[in-house]
DNA sequence: TTGTAGGCGTTATCAC
DNA sequence: GTGATAACGCCTACAA
């Protein structure tokens, strides 16, 4: 059994209070019995025990990050920026992973978030009622990352989509693409199908390049989704010089059905993805990206959580992460072509 | 504040130890009641306060995962496993990242680990003697994950790792390759460096093939130190037709090497990496791999996490995952050469 | 089969 | 500045 306070008053010759202020206001306890307490605790290595706070205070110095799915780097590399800030607030960080099942979230609601947590991450994900009604039961800070919940004033951190999206596809224009496939998330997704698409409209609009039901396929965002889309779009659209995709397991998902097509990048086609995974720089050629800083995009929604947590009532405001254009190889500059 | 078991009790017109029954022990109350009882908890919506469970129960229901980067797709891959079996128990998992540097370690025991927790998974890190200790003082179950502790009797999961690099060898060398590099794991690394190695220098002997120095470098798991370790290879060994990594990760920065030196892969140079991960299949070529079945090395962890605990003196036995020789397109069969 | 009561370990309020 | 004590909510002997 672990030492309680009881046994470190005893041994320090103090009563249990004065134990606990040395925890909890150590200022308001004469020097002399602090360092005697100290001592002893030192001596039986003595902790308070959590939950015995947790059932006083109401707090479980835990948050909860809900993700679609860990074995997305995208998701791994935002739970490792959530997880610095946590540990730097001493806080543990637990995992609810694949939340788009709703049965597994109701069930993680059910048996794990309800009352034991002080706060939550909820990531990439679009908020519907169903989700937004639990948050509701739930009654605990929310913090949204890579996902939006204006229409009912919840905080998130993300990047400006239809902005990069636009910065993406202006990218390519620069590089005297003018047959630009895009390949979208799915079409009912706000961000990496409407936001994304949008950027990509206007900034081609803006450029007075052509644009038609063409240039466009959708699909999920992972590799495999993104080699069948590349396999529709180019049976549509042969004569395209680069393909944009929404997200980088896409991009890298047509770079593989192009090389089966004998199609080499950027020699015939050039490829941008979007998110920039570490994975990004490993293929051949590395590909042309738009960086989300994701592991900033954690760290910030653990921030703001923080900061609701401290205070209940603040007014959060969503922050907008900066991206950016990152230039590896996958992109031709066609203005400099020879052949 | 959420109803407690008095305000069920109360509305159902029982004492609070039938509404705890109902939960621990439905069997034991006569069924109108219980009914009635179900029928309140649900109208209000209780759930027992966790904190209060545990305080006297001292039991957690969460485990905790200690791994070295969260970022490194192997271990979110494992850790997803581990989160899948937990959730099963109706367990939480708690992260501990980027466990090798011994005072974020220190840190995690100190205010994370103590008593909150039922049972530990200690992942791909050397169980020196400073983890063991910390072990000892934490006083709860712990599993090993890719990693070994015989010394100290700590059940285990991992693959055969001397046979799976026997394996590996082996199928290079029947591929017609006799002139085969290895890019081990650093040298004082127990599996990655020692095992894996021993199993390469094994195959080798076995099938006559000649190896010394020469053949061999070291670096650690990453895409850079692959990519550097393959420049030294390559400086001290340009006859190689093949290059065998001790990780997925630095066979792919092998193959960024050799890309940027005209070196096509397969046809001037083989590649054989070790791990599966994602990557492997979305490189180009697709990279030819030991698999490691990462995910089920979580669950098994996890389940005989499980085991331990609903059963703290078992004699839990180690566990070896099969490993299996993944083919793609990364290894060329040089007895079908051609030119 | 059901109810009563004590205790898990902590913190904060209140006396002194 | 220090100590006694109630309260947090649950579970389980034990008594009825």
């Amino acid at each position: 059994m672990n030492p309680t306070i009881r046994d470190v008053a005893k041994l320090a010759n103090v009563s249990i209070s004065t134990v606990s202020r040395v925890f909890n206001n150590p200022e308001s306890v004469n020097r002399e019995m602090r360092e005697r307490v100290l001592q002893v605790i030192e001596e039986l290595g003595y902790a308070p025990n959590p939950f015995a706070s947790g059932l006083r205070d109401n707090r479980s110095m835990a948050i909860v990050a809900m993700i679609p799915d860990l074995r997305n780097p995208y998701y791994a590399e935002m739970l490792s920026g959530i997880e610095e800030v946590a540990l730097a607030h001493r806080y543990n960080v637990i995992i609810c992973n694949q939340i788009q099942d709703p049965d597994r979230y109701l069930e993680y609601v059910k048996y794990f978030v309800k009352k034991k947590v002080d706060g939550l991450i909820f990531a990439s994900t679009e908020v519907t009622d169903f989700y937004h009604d639990s948050f509701q039961t739930l009654n605990m800070p929310v913090v949204l990352a890579s996902t939006e919940g204006s229409s009912w004033n919840l905080p998130s951190v993300r990047v400006n989509d239809v902005q990069a999206s636009y910065d993406a596809t202006t990218f390519l224009i620069q590089n005297g693409h003018r047959h630009i496939g895009f390949i979208s998330g799915p079409a009912h997704a706000m961000i990496t199908g409407q936001q994304r698409y949008e950027g990509f409209r206007a900034a081609m609009s803006d450029h007075q390049v052509p644009l038609s039901d063409q240039n466009v396929v959708y699909g999920e965002l992972s590799f495999d989704a993104g080699y069948e889309a590349m396999k529709r779009l180019y049976a549509k659209f042969p004569q395209l010089t680069a393909v944009y995709a929404a997200s980088d397991a896409m991009a890298i998902g047509a770079m593989k059905f192009l090389d089966q097509q004998g199609l080499e990048v950027p020699r015939h086609v050039s490829v941008m993805g979007f998110d920039n995974l570490d994975l990004a720089r490993m293929v051949t050629p590395g590909l042309t990206t738009v960086a989300q800083h994701i592991t900033d995009i954690g760290k910030t929604a653990g921030d703001l959580l923080f900061h609701l947590i401290d205070n209940r009532d603040a007014d959060v405001q969503s922050v907008t992460i900066n991206h950016e254009i990152i230039v590896r190889g996958s992109v031709r500059n066609r203005r400099l072509m020879e052949d």
